[in-house]
RNA sequence: GGGCCUGUAGCUCAGUCAGGUAGAGCGUCGGACUUUUAAUCCGAUGGUCGCGGGUUCGAACCCCGUCGGGCCCGCCA
């Protein structure tokens, strides 16, 4: 059974209609990590509502928590702002320095600025979650309840996150952050407490009072978390490895959530994601690849059927390069199979059918719109690949599939599909094996390799083609006449002109390739070839 | 120190929860085809299931141990 499925199983045994939460903290550039969060809970509550319940998906935007430190992004300006909460200080502008005019002017905050790009890729992966921006519910008061719990019972709270974690908690720690009165959460020192008030000292020595009904402060992340699962009514959630280690903040949360008189949602952790020969992607170090250069590069199915494909608890080496390209061609192969058929073979071995099944599964949950399958695409990835690269405009590229039967009009998804191909293939992420490359001189070891025969046909290749008009009609016609003159096999043909022109074994289609190039070029190739 | 995940064919992984003759895709090799552009089609190749013990008629699967990789126990998807 696919892991979305074993999910929604779970989700039955609790009751008939569900709020599914990720939640992911602005701090910086989204990545493709962030991904797996987002796509993990839509594909739970799509099989959720498959099943026949009801299911929301949920994305809480921990605004409300502090900037860490200053990032290589950003301009020494924000060192003021460590400690600030997210969704309270300025967005950085194109020099990583703080936008104040566009804060005053229209709210726009840090926590905004890095959230609505991810918000548009989401959009075009398919997935529109309810949003639930963490600091705004504070200020309205919605954790209220939860924070007067966990203050007026601190030292059970206490007593949880040192027993599960099986770590000692300061000395003054105290279950409510205030904000001090700079407006930063750190260095801030809890002095006393009488509902709704939480007396503080700050790091100056400046004193004063938060209130806990109307977000001055927050609860720190191990009651943050299980307190919105309580006034959101979450039911299940999926969160990175981080907090689902043994003593990790859901075990805690656990605890702290029936404390608060709530039962704790059901989790499901998931690995991370990391880049190929990079290591784990973090937006402070840089070292990311954003939804967005994603999205430039393969149809948001992809994206969407990397998740699906892999179990959560599998981690996923994300390659741009070669592994996209086998990713999107095995999406491709299944798409276009009749699962339904194949699984009516009353012989399939069990581990056959659930290898079907998940595939199946996996498909479908890769397609965009939740309400209809998606139709295998009649060009493969790497084909469109190698015609994106031959044919420099998409007329050519139209012409040839048609040419070739594969399809009648390009639709809309495959034109889309093309335009995003031709950004890969203009990227750097792009798979060398797969660029055409021809010989600008004679690929000696290429030639060297050719056996007697062919070595005739590079000595008459030539003649052949100096007698046909350069196009594809013309240069076929060639090939067939060098076999002719060499007295040898179109296959020992082929293989020398793969040496000659391209220094391989083997190729795309000559013709076309070459009836795009300079005769003159080409033929000076062929003969200095020759000439070795 | 405590804990979690992970190790199966050259590569990516499925199969482990319900023990029953090792599985898929890619790759590789061979063949057909060069007016379906490394395509496509056909065929073949391929694994002491990390290692050692135990339970069992039978273990990739359950149990114990061990080694390697990743991670958590401040924050991080």
């Amino acid at each position: 059974m696919h892991w979305s499925d074993v999910m929604a199983n779970r989700l039955a045994e609790r009751g008939n209609k569900h709020i599914i939460a990720t939640g992911i903290t602005p701090s910086g550039e989204f990545h493709i990590g962030h991904l797996r969060e987002i796509l993990t809970g839509d594909m739970i509550a799509r099989a959720a509502r498959k099943a026949g319940m009801e299911a929301e998906l949920v994305f809480v935007v921990d605004n409300a928590d502090p900037l860490r430190k200053v990032y290589p992004f950003l301009d020494e300006a924000y060192e003021a702002f460590i400690g600030h909460q997210l969704g309270s200080i300025p967005a950085p502008d194109s020099e990583g320095k703080p936008d104040w005019a566009r804060f005053n002017e229209e709210g726009w905050t840090y926590g905004d600025h890095f959230l609505q790009p991810f918000l548009d890729a989401l959009r075009q992966i398919g997935v529109v979650p309810k949003l639930l921006p963490n600091l705004a519910a504070y200020r309205s008061g919605k954790f209220a309840e939860a924070a007067r719990t966990a203050c007026d019972r601190a030292d059970e709270v206490r007593e949880i996150i040192e027993r599960v974690s099986g770590r000692e908690l300061p000395e003054g720690w105290f279950p409510w952050q205030p904000l001090d009165s700079n407006g930063s959460l750190d260095g801030v020192t809890v002095k006393g407490y009488e509902f709704p008030y939480v007396h503080w000292v700050d790091s100056t020595g400046a004193q004063g009072s938060s209130n806990i009904e109307k977000g001055e402060g927050k609860l720190p992340w191990r009651l943050d978390w299980p307190a919105k699962w309580g006034f959101h009514n979450i039911t299940c959630e999926p969160f990175g490895k981080d907090h689902g280690a043994a003593g990790g903040s859901y075990d805690t949360g656990k605890e702290i959530a029936r404390l608060f008189g709530h039962e704790p949602p059901v989790p499901l952790t998931y690995e991370w994601i990391s880049l190929r020969g990079q290591g784990a992607m973090s937006s402070s170090s840089g070292n990311t690849v954003g939804p967005m250069e994603a999205l430039r590069l393969v149809p948001p199915e992809i994206l969407r059927f990397l998740v699906a494909n892999s179990k959560p608890n599998k981690a996923i080496e994300f390659d741009t390069a070669m592994g996209l390209v086998n990713l999107a061609d095995e999406y491709e192969r299944l798409c276009n199979r009749n699962f339904r058929a194949e699984l009516e073979d009353d012989a399939l071995s069990r581990r056959k059918r659930v290898q079907i099944e998940d595939a199946m599964v996996a498909v479908e949950l890769s397609s965009i719109d939740e309400s209809k399958a998606r139709a295998g695409a009649s060009v493969s990835f790497r084909h469109l690949a190698l015609l994106a690269q031959v044919k420099p405009t998409d007329e050519g590229v139209w012409q040839s599939l048609q040419a070739s039967g594969a399809l009648e009009t390009p639709g809309e998804e495959l034109v889309d599909r093309l335009s995003r191909m031709r950004s890969w293939i203009a990227s750097d992420h792009f798979p060398e094996e797969m660029r055409i490359n021809l010989s600008q001189e004679p690929n000696k070891n290429a030639l060297n390799l050719l056996s007697v025969e062919q070595k005739r046909v590079v000595m008459v290749l030539h003649s052949a083609l100096s007698q046909f008009p350069w196009d594809v009609e013309g240069i076929t016609a060639a090939f067939k006449e060098a076999s002719v003159q060499a007295n040898v096999g179109m296959r020992d043909v082929y293989r020398a002109s793969y040496a000659v022109f391209m220094g391989a074994e083997r190729g795309p289609r000559l013709a076309p390739i070459l009836s795009n190039c300079e005769r003159e070029e080409m033929l000076t190739l062929v003969k200095k070839s020759a000439a070795l």
